[in-house]
DNA sequence: TACTTTTGTGTCGCACACGATATAATCGCA
DNA sequence: TGCGATTATATCGTGTGCGACACAAAAGTA
């Protein structure tokens, strides 16, 4: 029986996983500087260009669900970064703002992207590469959560 | 100052952090009928492509540790998919063996990439674009992976 | 041989991810 | 207005990932 397919080496989901994991690694060193982890890092991304967001704008943004950021905002907010606050309009909305600690540490932040990105360069990777890479990827973001948000619009569980 | 970097559009990180979680959930819906996780499911795809290999092995080809694997192949071995026995000549050698219902799990598990690539193509994603894909980032993890086991053997820990 | 180092596996603790489900607030509509 | 559907957030349970560390077996070395 064909099984080429089944080969580790023949499948796009593998080198996926194992870069991404692989790139994250490669911050954790910088941002354990800042006592932030990646997924933290994120959050702090999206809200040093937006402040003032729900929780569920976070979640469109990093298309991670709230049942993964309610326990992750509450211990950026633990760790004075964050304040998470119920806005008065709509109480089931929570509000989540940047401390001064949490805005100081954008400075702190500037320089990683560069580095991770020099990082990446001294590997003999190439800049053009890396742009291809990104925009091939986010293409992919639009095509996939696309799908992933109307399955859940229109209800996969079928009980 | 200058921060267009720190912008989530501008980094690599983000988007194959999401892609690779994306694809990852593409996959669940087709594993679930196996009762295999995704990790669980790379264990078997590398047992069914040599049997009896040891945790290590194992770990040099996922890119896992063995404090992830561990746990994760006592699983397997409670489901009945694998045994763990350890080996006579290398008392420290765990080796993993398929079970009979582990080796069976092949034949359902074989038309699950062709299924995936076709819910790509649905999505005008080009077969071009995935082997594409696949070739740079394959050729990323054997620079970045190859980084990062020199830097293990150097010991980065400066105790 | 005795002792140090390395190697292979494992436990522990912490932080995600996410499916399933709960709860309260708001919306839509008869 | 009243009430079922929707929405925003949260809790719980399970399964990773991984840093730090433990421990025994094997390898290297004086």
């Amino acid at each position: 029986m064909d099984n080429s397919q089944l080969l580790l080496s023949n499948q796009i989901c593998f080198p996926l996983y194992s870069v991404s994991r692989l790139i994250t690694k490669a911050y954790t060193p910088y941002l354990k500087k800042m006592g932030l982890t990646y997924p933290q890092y994120l959050v702090m991304m999206a809200l040093w260009e937006k402040d003032e967001i729900s929780v569920n704008q976070i979640g469109e943004q990093l298309l991670l669900e709230t049942n993964t950021l309610s326990p992750l905002l509450k211990r950026m907010e633990k760790m004075d970064l964050i304040q998470r606050n119920r806005s008065t309009e709509d109480e089931r909305c929570v509000k989540i703002a940047l401390t001064q600690k949490g805005k100081d540490l954008k400075i702190t932040a500037i320089p990683i992207p560069e580095q991770l990105l020099q990082n990446l360069l001294s590997e003999n990777i190439e800049v053009e590469e890396i742009v291809h890479l990104k925009d091939m990827l986010t293409n992919w973001i639009e095509v996939l959560a696309k799908k992933h948000q109307s399955a859940e619009r229109h209800g996969t569980t079928n009980k």
